[in-house]
DNA sequence: TCGCTTGCTGAACGATCGTATAACAAGCCC
DNA sequence: GGGCTTGTTATACGATCGTTCAGCAAGCGA
């Protein structure tokens, strides 16, 4: 009688992006306080030892999982862009909306972005990660802004204030989502939206 | 020779007011995976065990902490509001710069909302708190915006969409205060809010 | 001055944390 | 099929966590 094998081997890329699903599991339910070691390794079904074998730390996968969170939620924001059609008021309509829509508008979402938040002052490449990904989103929205006619000399400022805007909403949206009615919070942003692409001119 | 007390006894409610501000310092200094008992006491220079016969547990005093930073946040706007004089333009932009400026626009500060927002799905009665900080706030708001002409037909929503932006413009300063100039967050702040108060006209 | 209340200390407890490491074994290569 | 690489496990370690509690002592009232 064979005995099945008592673990698999996998290829440290695959490995590697299992842990870090898992990571973002145990984050989105159980906080930053509860992604331990031993806990990410349970969810991931492997033992505790594989992620400092893979990581080297934890606090290493917490920042890998950052980086690939931050990933799947701008291509999240480009699919919801391409979906918009060539309109430029419907492409930057969908690109600022779609933070406040499922499944980015996710309070399990919060709850790791809160993990990464109580890094950046601690860890330097953590501060690093959260600038890129700040810049990232302002540059996408700078240019569909420019699409729809905002004034150059005031780019900066209106871009500014819709990621403020955008990311305010989504914040208060994900602490306590029976403040707004449904899709309440994305067509506030919407409407806002003229409001502010025309300050300044 | 007489010997000076090993220690002084202390009012009940003086000791708990000086375990919250240790609280909000340490708080403020290691963050929320630094606030732990024996940390807080030393910083209130107390045993550990003091802060379970004052409060129970950790939890209990994070609590506390928060709604009494919570509500040093809301005596400054309210002097800030009214350190603006009578007019009804400068007593708003008063109260929603005065958030975006020091003593508020502080990254220690930062520290210790997040460590409140980690709280927030884990425990219901911090959700109350914030909910109820949230409330406030937007209550000012819109008293100052009706000062300010807002049609009362949009005044919700012009003000979940300023209390977004102030928010917003707060996260992102306090997080990287680098990205803006010496006031230029306050500035964008101010700058938008005509804008905002004219939607729905 | 004595006793009593109680704020307070400090040690101890069990649980859990992150990490290191030696032994094991899966699976490829020759 | 035998050897070798290395992904993986399991254990152990020291540190630190939150909490408990028996006892000390500060300071007030009688």
């Amino acid at each position: 009688m064979a005995s099945q094998p008592a673990f698999r081997r996998s290829d440290p890329d695959q490995r590697r992006a299992s842990l870090i699903a898992a990571c973002a599991r145990v984050l989105a339910r159980e906080g930053a306080a509860g992604a331990s070691v031993r806990a990410i390794a349970l969810e991931a079904g492997v033992s505790p030892g594989l992620i400092g074998h893979h990581f080297g730390g934890v606090d290493t996968l917490i920042a890998a999982t950052y980086a690939q969170v931050e990933e799947q939620v701008a291509e999240a924001l480009d699919r919801a862009v391409a979906a918009a059609g060539p309109d430029p008021r419907a492409r930057l309509e969908a690109y600022v909306t779609a933070s406040l829509l499922p499944p980015i508008a996710d309070s399990e979402l919060l709850s790791t972005w809160i993990a990464f938040w109580s890094l950046v002052r601690a860890r330097s490449e953590i501060a690093r990660l959260h600038d890129e990904q700040y810049s990232r989103f302002r540059a996408g929205l700078e240019a569909l802004l420019i699409e729809n006619g905002a004034q150059p000399a005031a780019l900066r400022r209106i871009a500014i204030a819709v990621t403020a805007l955008v990311d305010g909403l989504w914040l208060e949206l994900c602490l306590s989502p029976q403040t707004f009615a449904e899709g309440e919070a994305a067509a506030i942003a919407r409407d806002s939206l003229p409001a502010l692409i025309s300050t300044g001119r």
